[in-house]
RNA sequence: GGGGAUUUAGCUCAGUUGGUUAGAGCAGCUGCUUUACACGCAGCGGGUCGGGGGUUCGAGUCCCUCAGUCCCCACCA
């Protein structure tokens, strides 16, 4: 083996023999299915740490599935994601001096698919560096023919259940994008904005233009004056008695002259502001609610664009709304409206995508309706037939579900699905059909348009579990694989997407998608702050995996990530991980050197140490099984560490360079570390399956991917495993001494042990040359020596002083030790006096403080006879 | 406004149903050119478990309360 390990080539190496060996496929039909579906990623996408978690977390669970001998099927695949790309593709348009509408819209989605084809394989690629054991030969774009197939038949079924309907309604709108978003995709930010008080007088007061001449007004307080044209009333409380005179009567609305009512209903905050709000169904969500109850009529004013138009009266026609604020403003004041601006701050929304301040705009959407679909996925949480890890986020999911609004999955849109209903041209019969109609059914004329819009993004995405599988079509794979067993996904995706793949499956397959839901935190950065391009704090996997190997990577992902909070990390977190890949190639090397192959041994000769490893081994497999079944990923890493590094490196390897019989610790040594690698093997696939390979583990052609995953199998007595234990503290104790003592290792000490131990007998060679002793000499138990001595639960441990050592220094020393120790003893003794504790307390509790409290005595009458020592 | 999380060593976090003198990694300190590894080895120091109150023989763990930090949802015209 070479001295460095050069994970680049490995990992390249290693991957494409995988993937063009098949060990990513399997068949549909034999074994235990363990499906899990990716998230897929958009199209658009690079990798960036969040995926570097999800997707190593989910090759942990799919690796160690794989090795248990279940069937296994990981699925990949990206998603179209409509604004996202079709901003990325207009973006690029503009270098170009042009727009989308310049290509039309045949011509634009065609440049979208090219796009996709040179650089939607990006992400694709980059997973691939991760060792993402995804099954490529079934890789899926959420626009492809099968998943667009499916979205059709969705949306017809829905549409001839009732779930579907079309409806104006009040929606969030981009302007600049120029269609509606959805709740979720619209972010809200802090604005500092103002406070315009603006007069609306009443009808029949006196009449006048300018200044102070309406005596009679009510007092409107707004943030939006813009949208003063598009007034159809003012509302009070209706137990605000400040204004309970003016319900009923009418307002002029400046600038315009129409006549709008005063109204009052409990959504105005009588605190807030004057109390009196004016009422703009079309433009703002509220209003547009309080509309309805009071039937008021619904004035447009501005167009798609952002723009006014011609209700907003001829000045405004054609004007930026922002301008027209401005405009409207300065009217205002001119024509004594206007009584004074205030400060004001509040939350503005903004388009996800492209950061456009968002408008609330009347228009006609299609929206599905949720709350029929919203109670079967209740159920299934609520039954457990779908589980989620951690459980708490069950609270969220059913606050999110019983509170659910209709979902708005129009865009306007040119990249995505397009919605497949079809309006005849002749007698405007609308029809719904998962394939266009070939003349419409009601008048049979032969032109029919389609519906100019597409679907959300999430409309795909929400079937993903299944139309990848093949639905509607009764696949082989839909058949096996469906439903999957883990969604693995962030918690900021439960509502956009989780949630709603559950009510999908449901409906549509009559099965809830996955039973378990494996919920992470976010990747964020040393501060707690969210890693995002602007603030720079992002951390780049592949420079991490450029920097240190993809293993490092994924194992300290690993060892740092709690499923329970969110997961910090910086640049140095990583060293974890590289560490550990540098510490298995050394002692690959450290066993490779000795030349012994792997081989067979007999149990019953084998020493005490060489049977403790083996029984460390089944335990450290039992512990890492039990916690991956729990989806503990984190404290499963950490078990194999520990194991590897030091149970095997720290201690096993050390007692093979003084074992007996060379050859049989090797054998051992070998046995165990195969094991060791496998169990390894789903944190850390490339150096696992090299090494494997290295040392003869794994013929040519066979992966470490197919390997048994380990079950403890030695059955020995595990008394051998504590014996050794007490063994090695007495070694502890020993080093310990001569720390404390300062004897450095060079020297070889005289080393006497009191114990009633009798196996230790047969083990004094070997504690010799760990102690780095030039003899050890057993004594009874409680035998108590004049010299420097630590308790262990063997004995005690004595060392003879041949140097010099610094009495005033020990003397002090031990002072400290003493003082601390009668505190301890004050406690134990106070405790064990209590007769509520001795009476209440489990037995063992009660023998283990008595114990304890010996311990300590005798340990502060050895601490004694030192003090006397050294003064 | 509604909901959730979190507060344990200098830092990042474990601590499962209450039960030994609360753990790990990193950082720190001390020693070590021990022929696999200084990305290492050995040893050491460091915590009134956010504050207060309660239940209990016993609380980091359960209950109440206050405070800090963070996130999500809704949102004031």
């Amino acid at each position: 083996m070479d001295k460095h390990y050069d994970a680049k080539s490995v990992e390249q190496k290693w991957y494409k023999f995988w993937e063009e060996g098949g060990f990513f496929h399997e068949e549909p039909g034999q074994g235990t299915p363990y499906s899990v579906v990716i998230p897929p990623p958009n199209v658009t996408g690079i990798l960036h740490m969040g995926h570097a978690l999800n997707q190593t977390i989910q090759d942990i669970l799919v690796r160690w599935r794989r090795m248990q001998g279940r069937n296994v099927l990981w699925l990949p695949g990206t998603d179209h994601a409509g604004i996202a790309t079709q901003n990325v593709v207009e973006k690029a348009l503009r270098k170009e001096g042009k727009r989308r509408q310049d290509l039309g819209r045949e011509a634009f989605v065609e440049r979208v698919w090219e796009w996709k084809r040179q650089y939607g394989g990006t992400i694709v690629h980059q997973q691939r560096m991760l060792g993402n054991s995804t099954d490529w030969s079934r890789e899926r774009f959420t626009f492809d023919e099968g998943c667009s197939k499916a979205v059709a038949k969705v949306f017809a079924q829905l549409y001839n259940e009732g779930l579907v309907y079309k409806g104006n309604y009040i929606v969030n709108w981009c302007p600049r994008c120029g269609t509606a978003l959805a709740n979720d995709e619209v972010e809200h930010e802090p604005n500092h904005g103002h406070f315009w008080y603006v007069r609306y007088p009443v009808k029949g007061s006196a009449a006048g233009v300018k200044g102070e001449a309406y005596r009679d007004y009510v007092m409107v307080a707004t943030t939006r004056p813009e949208t003063l044209p598009g007034d159809t009333a003012v509302a009070v409380n209706p137990k605000d008695e400040r204004y309970a005179h003016l319900v009923g009567k009418e307002v002029i609305l400046p600038l315009t002259g129409r006549t709008i009512p005063v109204i009052s209903d409990d959504y105005v905050d009588k605190e807030f502001g004057t109390g009196i709000v004016k009422i703009t169904p079309a433009h703002d969500p509220n209003d547009f609610l309080v509309g309805k109850r009071h039937n008021l009529a619904e004035i447009n004013i501005m167009n798609g664009d952002g723009t006014m138009n011609e209700l907003a009266g001829a000045k405004y026609e054609g004007m930026d709304r922002f301008k027209c604020r401005e405009a409207i403003v300065a009217d205002l004041e001119e024509g004594g409206f206007l009584d004074h601006i205030e400060d004001l701050d509040n939350q503005v929304g903004h388009c996800y995508r492209c950061h456009e301040t968002v408008e609330s705009r009347l228009s006609k959407q299609w929206f599905v309706k949720m709350a029929p679909l919203a109670k079967p996925a209740i159920e299934a949480v609520k039954n457990g037939s779908v589980r989620f890890v951690p459980k708490r986020w069950e609270n969220i999911y059913f606050n999110w579900m019983e509170n659910i609004q209709d979902w708005c999955i129009s865009r306007q849109l040119w990249w995505g699905h397009r919605i497949p209903a079809y309006t005849c041209e002749k007698c405007g019969e609308l029809t719904v059909a998962e394939t266009a109609p070939d003349r419409c059914p009601k008048c049979g004329h032969a032109h029919l348009e389609q519906d100019p819009d597409v679907l959300d993004t999430w409309f795909s995405s929400w079937l993903w579990p299944f139309s990848t599988l093949g639905w509607p079509a009764e696949t082989d794979d839909l058949k096996f694989y469906y439903p999957t067993c883990d969604l693995v996904t962030a918690q900021d995706i439960i509502f956009f997407w989780v949630a709603r793949m559950v009510m999908a499956g449901l409906h549509f397959t009559g099965q809830a998608p996955f039973k378990n839901i494996v919920i992470h935190g976010i990747v964020r950065d040393a501060q707690g702050r969210k890693m995002s391009k602007s603030l720079g704090n992002s951390l780049d996997p592949l420079e991490l995996i450029e920097a240190y190997s993809a293993d490092a990577l994924r194992f300290s992902i690993a060892l740092i990530t709690s499923l329970e909070c969110d997961t910090k990390v910086n640049k140095e977190k990583f060293e974890i991980g590289r560490n550990f890949c540098t510490k298995i190639w050394n002692v690959a090397r450290f066993i490779e050197m000795q030349g012994v192959k792997r081989r067979d041994y007999d149990i019953s000769t084998l020493t005490a140490d060489e049977k403790h490893i083996l029984v460390a081994c089944d335990k450290a497999a039992e512990k890492v099984t039990e916690l991956l079944e729990q989806y503990r990923i984190q404290d499963g890493a950490l078990a194999v560490y520990d194991f590897i590094w030091t149970q095997i490196c720290d201690w096993y390897v050390e007692y093979t360079k003084d074992a007996p019989d060379k050859e049989r610790a090797f054998a051992v040594l070998n046995d165990v570390f195969f094991r060791a690698l496998k169990l390894l093997h789903p944190y850390m696939p490339f150096i696992t399956e090299e090494i494997a390979h290295q040392l003869g583990y794994l013929a040519e052609g066979e992966s470490i991917m197919k390997a048994e995953y380990p079950v403890p199998a030695n059955a020995i007595d595990p008394s051998v495993y504590d014996f050794v234990n007490l063994k090695r503290e007495a070694i502890t104790a020993l080093r310990a001494l001569r720390a404390e003592y300062k004897v450095p290792p060079s020297v070889f000490v005289k080393v006497t042990l009191a114990t009633g131990n009798k196996e230790i007998a047969g083990e004094l060679d070997g504690l010799k040359k760990a102690m780095r002793a030039e003899s050890v000499e057993l004594v009874p138990a409680g035998a108590e020596l004049p010299m420097p001595s630590k308790l262990t639960k063997l004995g005690t441990v004595y060392l003879s002083l041949e140097g010099l050592v610094d009495k005033a220094a020990e003397l002090k020393r031990i002072e400290g030790e003493l003082q601390k120790l009668a505190g301890f003893i004050k406690g134990a003794e106070a405790k064990l006096a209590n007769r509520q504790f001795v009476e209440h307390a489990p037995e063992a509790i009660v023998a283990e403080a008595r114990r304890k409290l010996e311990e300590n005595r005798d340990k502060v009458a050895q601490l004694e006879k030192l003090r006397k020592l050294f003064s």
